[in-house]
DNA sequence: CTGTTATATGTAACATGTAACACGTAACAT
DNA sequence: ATGTTACGTGTTACATGTTACATATAACAG
């Protein structure tokens, strides 16, 4: 009978901050001082000041020293690398599940789907969006490799914030989303590799055509 | 006119434990306590405690909350994951310089065929080291991607420490080390990426045949 | 009006004190 | 002998005070 292992201030502080990010409650290269966020979550500015260090390597928050520190505002340049890098991550990710544990895999991409029908079927638009990164996730999840599954984590972290902070001016769930999850799904299943890939590629850079008419694009503003 | 801006106390505190568990000068598992780091660095236990979480971020350090900060110790598993995600981050680094700066790649990778020629030719192992470090640094330095290039900062720095760590009982530098560069250089020049995903396979793994005779392997000391 | 300097303010960097926890060990009961 | 408890030690987690820096603004000189 295990008893519950209380966690960490800092731990806390960086889940709550992340999920603030990550949802937009905060904009993109917002202000967040240490001894606002401490008073605000009521702890002492250490832990504060512990997870913006930890959020600043996963890149959702950029602290210049002495200046300040600020949520990322990712220069559309910055999205595309991180597009980039997500696929690539996705296709390893992709290989990897499919060589050690198929049957997992499949299992998996199949409830995201099922979840995405029920989503669609009442209209759910965020539980909709909880099935499309549960189907993502499925990879990673099987793919055997902490490393990777770990980046994939911090990518997706600052992907859905700057999914959030766009789809805030463009309220679109997306067209052409379902079927292309319903076939890479089916790829996925008849572990056709190539043909993935391919698809894969435009599913992935929808983000960035969306982006690329969003981003206050040129400079943004500055990084670290 | 640029004035050298002075480094945070922090950064110089990461960059000396990094070098020094790089070059083995504490042993994997090794118990690095925050009081006597401060110590010995002559700084607070403030900038310490900071380096330590950020090393523990790329892994190089686990910290164990109230029972005191380690320096890492992969278990061979953890080995197989860090090269199978080395390979993937430099053969996509490998596909997106070719792309995109095959020029500056080539020139980059024939320096540093040229410096393992000068560190053979003199038998400086140290140099030859430095060289190999080159190679492989040259695809990510032209890739244009900075998170797969800072992806492969901290991967490196793991198995670099892990090199070290196996190299203080099997001194060896190699002998099938520069034919492989060698024809990796020609495959890179030729931008043959599946000849050269062949090469580069069989060379990121001989880390973990080295490995898998040395390590500890079944459990290793415990993680986080 | 313009450019320079002084000053005030906000911020993170750093130092240090306190508390809570993990764990080994010894005292003790049985 | 054995299991339990109490306690000492080492360690990080957290709080808070102090310092140094960056920046905006105001005062001032020309």
């Amino acid at each position: 009978m295990r008893i519950r292992q209380p966690r960490s201030l800092t731990e806390l502080v960086v889940d709550r901050l992340r999920k603030a990010i990550v949802e937009g409650q905060f904009a993109l290269g917002e202000n967040i001082s240490e001894d606002k966020l401490a008073e605000a979550f009521g702890v002492s500015r250490t832990p504060v000041r512990d997870a913006l260090m930890q959020l600043q390597q996963s890149g959702l928050v950029v602290v210049r020293p002495k200046r300040g520190s600020f949520v990322f505002s990712p220069t559309l340049a910055d999205v595309e690398e991180l597009c980039e890098y997500r696929l690539m991550l996705e296709m390893q990710a992709l290989r990897l599940s499919t060589a050690r544990d198929h049957a997992g895999l499949v299992t998996a991409i199949r409830g995201a789907i099922a979840a995405m029908d029920a989503a669609l079927a009442s209209g759910d638009q965020y539980a909709y969006g909880h099935a499309d990164a549960a189907f993502h996730r499925a990879a990673f999840d099987h793919c055997g490799n902490r490393l990777v599954e770990n980046a994939y984590n911090t990518a997706e972290g600052q992907l859905a914030a700057v999914r959030t902070s766009l789809s805030e001016e463009y309220g679109r769930p997306g067209d052409a989303s379902y079927p292309e999850h319903l076939q890479m799904a089916e790829m996925i299943a008849a572990r056709d590799m190539d043909a993935l890939a391919a698809v894969m590629d435009e599913h992935v850079w929808r983000t960035m055509r969306v982006a690329r008419k969003s981003l206050p694009v040129p400079e943004g503003a500055r990084r670290a």
